[in-house]
DNA sequence: GTGGTCTAGACCACA
DNA sequence: GTGGTCTAGACCACG
């Protein structure tokens, strides 16, 4: 079974001042998410990742290993790497990461002392 | 002419893996837009924050010099720091804490293929 | 003989950035230069000054001491402080400034590696 | 990848008066723009600049941050700093300090009371 | 008294 | 290896 295409640094909207790996994360973690990976899915091994990417190894499997700490990828040794087939996995993970979102909007909101429409009416003044 | 009462470590909520400066920067940020810290209210100095948050006088004065980056505080030579008079600068950093809290929103919203109401629904489902 | 009427904040232009004294030696300097302050003119009082423009009274001295030394102002004692009698201390100092400020120019464009007309050509290109 | 030579503290024309970090920003600056440090160059790293210009770390560190806020230069995580792929980048700051040192003049100038050609004239005459 | 710069050196995360 | 944060403490100019 053939990986999916391979990726390159493309891919990726990278933010220098941030971590890579932490970015590699957020956004595979997205693409699986949002079904552009699909469960089961064989992912490309950390040399090739690595190559393709061009960047450090560790710096991908340190990747694989926060997404694998999630529960969306798992590895069976010698077979290479796989998006979980748990769907519930995966609906638990978009849940998350939507209701980070929403907190960190909250306690934005809290910390101006603002309900969460008054600071969406803020955020929609103009100047 | 005395500033506000000194900060103890209690004002500040603080979270041991991300940069001291910065949380301070951004919580004192929040003080200003919220109005708990008056225009023209004189800040503690230097030293004394370092040490009634018994930090070092260098951490005091990055967060200090970021805060006048962003022109919400004013430095006087010799006098001390004071929150800026410009009531303007200062809408217009709680507008942009706004807009910023939004965006991060929208930019999550977009990588898992949803609308803001869609993944409004999705933080509100329980487990 | 009464001095020029006392100077008020407003009439200065105050960078918070820079030391106060710089600021108001090269203003004043400035206003002796362009014949505003007219040679034998008494000055105010370095107390008055200081009263007048709410600002520490070692912070006029120093202004004072430094125009003294730029012969552009002179202290009789028990009798005040007067604008030089000397067109030519006025004359030197107006061509000290026009120099300095064209040696900062010069040195700029050299350190761009331009002539200064490409300079002048570059500063006025638009966005 | 190596960087461009080692800087030594003579590379550098230093006023004990002014900031080291400043001057620093200046003349690295300065070379960014009359392009004798190319765009996507590696800067050599902190410490070894440190020590080279004899210098402590943290002066370094200001500098390059300085400098990154300028967006002349970008750091990426662990593997250094280097200047800025954007030539636009570059050729607004040029611009920048262009303008910068034409409304110096400028000001000059109107403080004293004269059009640019006569302030010329004035720095041209002699003694 | 104030802030600003600099040093010396530790410790950390990232690649 | 890289940069980034933080500490401890000196020294300076300014007001």
């Amino acid at each position: 079974m053939p990986p999916i295409r391979l990726w390159t640094i493309e891919d990726f909207a990278i933010d220098p001042s941030r971590p890579l790996y932490e970015q590699f994360v957020e956004q595979i973690r997205a693409m699986i998410a949002r079904g552009e990976l699909e469960p089961g899915t064989r992912l490309p091994s950390v040399r090739e990742t690595a190559a393709s990417l061009r960047v450090n190894p560790t710096t991908v499997m340190k990747t694989y290993q926060e997404l694998e700490r999630l529960e969306l990828i798992v590895t069976f040794r010698g077979q290479g790497t796989f998006v979980t087939q748990s769907e519930t996995a995966i609906r638990s993970s978009r849940r998350q990461m939507a209701r980070e979102a929403v907190n960190r909007l909250e306690e934005t909101a809290r910390s101006l002392g603002l309900t969460l429409e008054q600071l969406w009416e803020l955020s929609r003044e103009k100047e």
